[in-house]
RNA sequence: GCGGGUGGCUGGAUGGCCGCGGGUGGCAACGCCCGAGGAAAGUCCGGACUCCAUGAAGCGACGGUGCCGGGUAACGCCCGGCCGGGGAAACCCGAGGGAAAGCGCCACAGAAAACAGACUACCGCCUUUCGGGGCGGCAAAGGUGAAAAGGUGCGGCAAGAGCGCACCGCGCCGCUGGCAACAGCGGUGGCACGGCAAGCCCCACCGGGAGCAAUGCCAAAUAGGGACCGCGCGGGGCGCAAGCCCCGGGGACGCUUCAGCCCCAGCAGGUCCGGGUUGGCAGCUUGAGCGCGCCGGUAACGGUGCGUCCAGAUGAAUGGUCAUCCAGGGGUGGCAACACCCCGGACAGAAUCCGGCUUACAGGCCACCCGCACAA
RNA sequence: GCGGGUAUGGUGAAAUGGUAUCACACGAGCCUUCCAAGCUCUUGGUGCGGGUUCGAUUCCCGCUACCCGCU
């Protein structure tokens, strides 16, 4: 567990997202977590990707959805995010631009206390 | 003060802590500067720019625009004016050329729907079995319809009718004003000419196509693979040859003419299928730019001087949290001023860039105009 | 981002500017011991807002929703 990596790297392909949705995931009110542990001979180090889709609202509402989620992401992960996984946050209508912001920093680390502790 | 109308601006502010994108200085640590909109939106018009089509002219086809004058790089936009409609007014709305170039359509109803005619009725004569019928005159009245061949009044007549006259309307001619659309005045014609061109069409003007995921370069990877279409085997001269020249034939999104280019057994052109890549750089932000002043113009706008640099991302940058203030809504107490508590910030996020249009928008502010009321 | 298309009953499709039609489905009835099939009848619609026209599903303009293509 590298708590060092603080700059997690950023999904960017989308056979990393499809992965991912095949692999385990939780759902909590502002957010659903997905979340799997890479083969060793993909990338080091912590990776992350946002998902909106036209559900969560227009552009305006859609890009605030997907700040609020990596303001979270930037306070928990460093701590709590374990090396060699990769994980995807998807936007939820309303929740995601409403919920106070220190209930969704809870929610992503009970949520990812229970997707370590599923899997290993 | 109340009601109405027009044009414009703004559309949260400041600070603390933790963070984001770009530029720049530095070996680095770190620092400095900049960082969404009036609509960034819809993609409805007009351009710049790039590639494709060989270029120019004319004709044709197709698409668009459409009162007049001006502005502009250009426009279907803007400004000013005209005409028509609405409103008491300020003001608002209008795809607003041509219906005597031609074709087409006008359902139902109605006698008749476009060019004349006549169902009921009216009038005269003849006739009658007294219900009416025949011939002629007439187009005012009735009813139908979205629309019925000028309207009102007087005269006139067998009954009537622009049949005659006055006013209004309409057409034509002339004069005056205006760059023009058009308006005003005078004369004249007894009325001839229904509507639809956001139906075909005619006239005038404009327009080649595709789009920054265009396009160019670098790197990587794969199988420079396959099918179809359209051309196409010419003659002579010089030269050892490569090649050059002349004649002829052919080619390129409709035709013609002219000029140029290319081809004349090529591995070249076009269309399509299949395979690989989903990386990087350029394009990429200085531009019909923005601000202020002066001058010209009724205005749109133009000219000029000074100042200024104002986002360039690519799973895509402005967020999270706290406090105070500024607006707003609700509740409680109070005659009121006010105090306290709660909720809470419109529409909406650049993606090559400009000029417009259209659509969305909580609230607030400013200026001008019209009407009514009051005071002086 | 750029470009293109569609919208008609619950579903799929027609309709020169003149009463919106057809099939299936839904509902009711007939037939049958019952069901299915068949027959008869009924309900229900032009995405929204304007304009042109006497009259608009159709013509024109603006919105909305959905679908497709382009690296």
């Amino acid at each position: 567990m590298s708590t060092e990596e603080t700059i997690p790297q950023t999904l960017t392909r989308r056979s990393d997202f499809l992965r991912a949705a095949r692999s385990r995931h939780v759902a909590r009110p502002g957010f659903i977590l997905q979340a799997r542990k890479r083969t060793p001979d993909e990338a080091d180090g912590v990776r992350i990707g946002y998902t909106c889709s036209k559900k969560v609202g227009n552009a305006v509402r859609r890009n605030r959805a997907k700040r609020r989620l990596r303001a979270v992401a930037r306070d928990v992960l460093p701590g709590c995010g374990r090396d060699g996984w990769d994980y995807v946050l998807i936007g939820r209508p309303e929740t995601t631009q409403n919920q106070p912001f220190d209930e969704m920093v809870d929610d992503l680390k009970t949520a990812l206390e229970k997707i370590h502790g599923n899997g290993t």
